[in-house]
DNA sequence: GTTTGCTAGACGAGTGGTCATATCTTTGCC
DNA sequence: GGCAAAGATATGACCACTCGTCTAGCAAAC
C-alpha cells in the first residue's frame, strides 16, 4: 500500500499545479481536466494519483498549510531577535506582503476561499482545513500570551479570544479586498491590529 | 420591454426560491436545473425571466441586500429610542441572531459566500455586491461618528476605517463558524466589537 | 389572424470517474 | 549476464450524466 517515492513526487507535483487552479478559481469551478491540463497528464493518471477530486482538494489543503506554517511559525516564534509583540507585528505584515506579492492583492488566502465554498459541502475539506486553523490560533495565542507576560500588551482579554478574531478579521478582510479589488481592507486590517496589540 | 407585472411577481417568486439555494450552495454549485426545480417550473421559463444565470445572481444579490437593508437601517437610524454607541451593538446582536435563527450558524452571510466564490471572476457580481457594502458601510460608520460626537466611544481612530475592519471581522467570523461548525467566532465577535466600541 | 406569454426539448460542451490495455521498472532465478 | 515474472505507472477512449443556453412552436388573448 505504501506509495514509492517517486508516486509521492509526481503526486506533490500535481499538487502544485492544481493548487494554483484551486486557488484562483475555487473548487467547483476548478475541474479534474484543467488539472491535468495544467500539469500535462493524461486524465486516467489523474486518479493514479489521487482517490477522487476531493481527495485531491484535502492533500492541497494540507500542502498548502504546511508551506506557510513553516515560514509563519519562523516568525512567529523566533525568541532571539524581537519581542512577542514584534513578532506578531512582524507575522501580520508578512502575512500583507504574500498576499500583495503572490496575487497582487486578488487571490486571498486558499484555505479561506475553498473553506468558505466547501465547508457546508464536504467534512472532509472542513476537517482538513479546521484542523490546521486551530494549529495555527494556538500558535498565535501563545505568542500574544507572551507578549501580555512581557507587559508589552494589556491582558485584560483572553489570548485565544484576541488570536481567534484577529485571524477572523483577516480573513473577512481578504474577502472585502476581493470584493473592492483593493488593498485597503488588508492595510485598515494591520493599521487597527497594530492598535489593538 | 417594460416587464408585466405578473412577469415581475413570478421572477421575484422564482429569485426568492434561488436564493437560498445560492445561499447554502454557492453559485457554481447551484445549477439553473435546481433553481427550476425548488420553484416547480420548467426548465425553459428561466430564461423568459432571466438573460442568465448571472444575471439570476446579480438580481438575488440585490433583492438579499434590499431586504436586509430595511431591517438594518431601522436598527442602526432609529433615534428616538437608544444612543448611537447602543444602536451599534443592537445592530451586530441583530444580525447575530439572523445568523442564528436562519440556518443554525451553517449559512453564514449569502452576499459573502457568493461574493469570495465568484468576485474575481464576474465583474457584475463582485460590482453589485461591491455597491451595496459600500452604502452598508456608511451608514455604519455615520451611528459610529455620531456615536463619537456624543463622547460615547473614543474618537481616536477613523469612523469609516472601523466601520470597515468591524464588517471585516464580521465576515471573517461566518467563514470560521462555517469551517468550526460552531456558534463560537460570531459569539467572540461579538464580545470583541462590544469591547472595541 | 396576429401578437404575446410561455415552455418542451434539444444543443454542444463539459463533468467526475472508470477501465482495459500498454509500457515501463524492479526483482529473483538460472 | 540473460531473462522472465511481477509490479508500478501511463494512457486515452469511454461512461452516464449535468451544465447553461437557445430555438421552434404551442396555447391563449386580443
Amino acid at each position: 500500500m505504501s506509495p514509492t517515492i517517486k508516486h509521492d513526487v509526481k503526486a506533490d507535483f500535481l499538487l502544485d499545479k492544481g493548487m494554483e487552479l484551486l486557488w484562483s478559481k475555487g473548487y467547483n469551478a476548478t475541474s479534474v481536466n484543467d488539472i491535468v491540463k495544467a500539469a500535462d497528464i493524461p486524465k486516467g493518471s489523474f486518479y493514479f494519483y489521487f482517490e477522487s477530486k476531493e481527495d485531491f482538494a484535502v492533500k492541497a489543503i494540507n500542502k498548502y498549510f504546511d508551506q506557510n506554517f513553516e515560514m509563519i511559525f519562523n516568525i512567529l516564534h523566533n525568541n532571539e531577535e524581537s519581542s512577542p509583540r514584534q513578532r506578531l507585528m512582524n507575522f501580520h505584515n508578512f502575512r500583507a506582503d504574500v498576499l500583495r506579492d503572490e496575487m497582487g492583492y486578488s487571490g486571498g488566502c486558499m484555505a479561506c476561499n475553498v473553506g468558505n465554498e466547501m465547508s457546508e459541502h464536504s467534512e472532509k475539506i472542513r476537517n482538513a482545513i479546521h484542523a490546521k486553523e486551530i494549529v495555527l490560533i494556538d500558535n498565535i495565542a501563545k505568542v500574544i500570551k507572551a507578549a501580555q507576560n512581557a507587559g508589552e500588551i494589556e491582558n485584560s482579554f483572553d489570548a485565544h479570544d484576541m488570536a481567534s478574531f484577529l485571524e477572523d478579521a483577516g480573513k473577512g478582510a481578504m474577502i472585502s479586498m476581493k470584493e473592492t479589488n483593493s488593498s485597503y481592507p488588508v492595510e485598515n486590517f494591520l493599521r487597527m491590529a497594530e492598535r489593538l496589540l
